[in-house]
DNA sequence: CCTTTGCTGGAAAGCGTTTTCTATCTGGCA
DNA sequence: TGCCAGATAGAAAACGCTTTCCAGCAAAGG
């Protein structure tokens, strides 16, 4: 079938050969940690050099039992969110001199249990989880199914911003807070009449961080509009439906949240094409601080999360061996006033809320941070639970 | 070290004595070709299923003496452009039940070289590389080293936008085209003063950029300042600093090229920043159309790529079997004029050039591809060379 | 000068699969 | 009824490496 004639690859025994000592000898000095007669050892390291010998891998994992691999698994890696956190993980996967073995579920979780058992079978030395679980119990059962027997022979699994369910070690965007943190600032510019831009309510990210939300906006004694919480997928052009959607409906909040930033790009568009002024005639904030929406017109208000980090954290977080209780490591969000968002027009106040513009004097671009625990240098916290 | 009580994996052997069978018919129950009596084929799968077990895929991988893995190296997953190429492939492989090693070089040379050498070592089927190679003797030389004896013994190489040298089968965007079409486009909206945003000139894809880009300008009578051609990386932020820069030697031209959108967004943010106005002041212009930049205000004039199906394509010709001549599948880009791009403003013109504003009536968004091979229905042509 | 200790190199036993190769057993046909 | 072909299960070799286990040798000590 293949014409181009294929030369065997060459092995160690080849090198041994080469070099006129035994494998053993070859082995010792290509990795070994015991002492080779000078000599030999160059023989044995010209001969390699000579040959472009490279060592097999699976030959090695197989006789070491054990790998230089892990393994990550988001959703989609086209998505500046986990390609954020992924270049996080690359960065450290570097440091460790450890290889990563990529899988891109396209949001579907069977083949998110799929790639845990692929990987399970490469003996990765542990499984990164990137991006929300789903709140799915045939879903949960099936990852357990493959995650417990992979735990027991010591490998290591960690998540970023999953449920608690599995149990697993977890660093967690407090997405939570973050959406509460969010209503809060909003709030205090005034508005008082919000809508949503929600993702598949499977996933636990869209779970918390509406209902921190909504926890907020509860404490307000304001309540959310159902007909103002509209459901798109977790992309650009689904934000920009969901924006449609929320228009078509007839908009009357003054603030629109969508979930993620992706999202909130997309209703940008929305907004835009429908005539609407961002921030002027409605205020749009997002969710993530995607390293774009800086750069956007308006620059986008959102939840600071440190993405690259996220991606080292959870790495080092696989690293630490098993503890008996699982891990978590809480990041909180910060918020990012930009000018996307803005005291509410005039002529959408309610009277209650009078002098708003007052508020509009805090600078934008500037850190809000309300009922956040924040350490002075780095925004995260240790819990063991 | 670890307290956590480690269960031995479970091997084929504990299945095969489980189901009390050879290991040799329960490989074959397993993934055999042969006929096995219905009752062990039964107890074979239940013991399977009753262990959890999972092939260990060193060993198959060893005594298969061949592998489920393709190997990917880009220069940053977190890049927009290689995300969204990185996402083809991911998908292709998902298609084709393959796994993916992926590197991340973070546009180190070395490390690229390095990441060869490894998924060399996994024996994987294939190694895509994506992102433009280097302009460098030394790296070149190294790459070829590590490369050689890969094809030699079956591998197989495929890139992305590379340099001739190596020949590898390549998808090759039509860079320097594109650059010339941009030009063109530029020039027909009564441009003559022009600066562009270079990268690193090692890098070959902006070579062939600014070649093309340069050609078509000295096909009009203009040549470019050099002053007008500032070199900043390939990121957000070299073009902001590159943009930055060209302000401060004093910007006389009307339309400025940044060989790369990424580097077009810091580069509008620069320009914004003191006090241009897009595109009235000055125009700007991209380069690979990444998902982002057609929401920017304003959207950014661009020449298109078609980034997932880059992957996919680079996926399925490393699939194809070697031919003794290196393949090249060129793909040509598309100028998408958008909002960034506008005839210049009436106090830069020289007088040679009237009626400009008339150009101007142009519909914006519009796909504008001069001189430019394009087939109907997708813009790829194949050449064996 | 002989024995013991300490190194170092080689032989060989795995590591967990797949895949010949061989043996056995069944059924079919003469 | 006897023999052969065909099919199927098991034994064993192989994949390429690491690592224990030995053997041999040199140096050191008695």
């Amino acid at each position: 079938m293949n014409n181009v004639s294929e030369q065997p690859q060459v092995t160690l025994d080849d090198v041994a050969r080469s070099a006129q000592v035994s494998p053993a000898t070859a082995s010792r000095v290509l990795n070994g940690a015991t002492k080779v007669r000078p000599d030999l050892r160059e023989r044995v390291l010209a001969a390699a050099a000579e040959l472009a010998y490279t060592p097999n891998a699976h030959a090695q994992a197989l006789a070491r039992a054990s790998s230089q691999t892990v393994g990550v698994i988001c959703h989609d890696i086209g998505d500046p969110y986990f390609a954020g956190v992924a270049r996080g993980v690359m960065r450290a996967a570097a440091d460790e001199g450890l290889n990563v073995i990529l899988g891109s579920t396209f949001r579907d979780p069977d083949r998110e249990v799929a790639y845990v058992s692929m990987m399970r079978g490469q003996r990765v030395r542990a499984i990164l989880l990137i991006g929300s679980g789903f709140e799915d119990r045939a879903w949960r059962q099936a990852m357990r199914r493959e995650i417990a027997p992979y735990t027991a022979a010591g490998g290591r699994v960690a998540a970023v911003s999953r449920h608690q369910d599995l149990r697993l070690d977890t660093v967690l965007p407090e997405n939570r807070a973050g959406g509460a943190a969010l209503a809060e600032a909003m709030l205090a510019l005034g508005h008082r009449d919000f809508a949503v831009l929600t993702g598949p309510p499977r996933l636990t990210t869209v779970v918390d961080r509406l209902a921190g939300f909504q926890d907020a906006l509860a404490k307000a004694g304001i309540t959310l509009d159902p007909g103002h919480v509209v459901e798109g997928a977790f992309t650009r052009d689904g934000g920009f439906e969901a924006a449609t959607e929320l228009l078509r409906r007839g908009l009357r909040a003054t603030c629109v949240f969508a979930l993620t930033d992706v999202m909130a790009v997309g209703a940008l568009a929305a907004l835009r094409g429908h005539g609407l002024a961002v921030p002027a005639d409605v205020s749009l904030a997002g969710f993530d601080d995607i390293p774009i929406i800086a750069d956007l017109t308006p620059p986008l208000t959102t939840v600071h999360l440190p993405l690259e980090e996220l991606g080292k954290r959870v790495m080092a977080m696989a690293l630490r061996p098993a503890s008996p209780r699982s891990r978590v490591e809480r990041v909180s969000g910060e918020v990012i006033l930009r000018e996307s968002t803005a005291p509410p027009a005039p002529r959408f106040h309610d009277g209650l809320v009078p002098g708003v513009r007052a508020v509009g004097a805090v600078p934008l671009h500037e850190t809000y941070t309300p009922a956040l625990p924040a350490g002075p240098h780095e925004n995260v916290e240790r819990i063991f639970e």
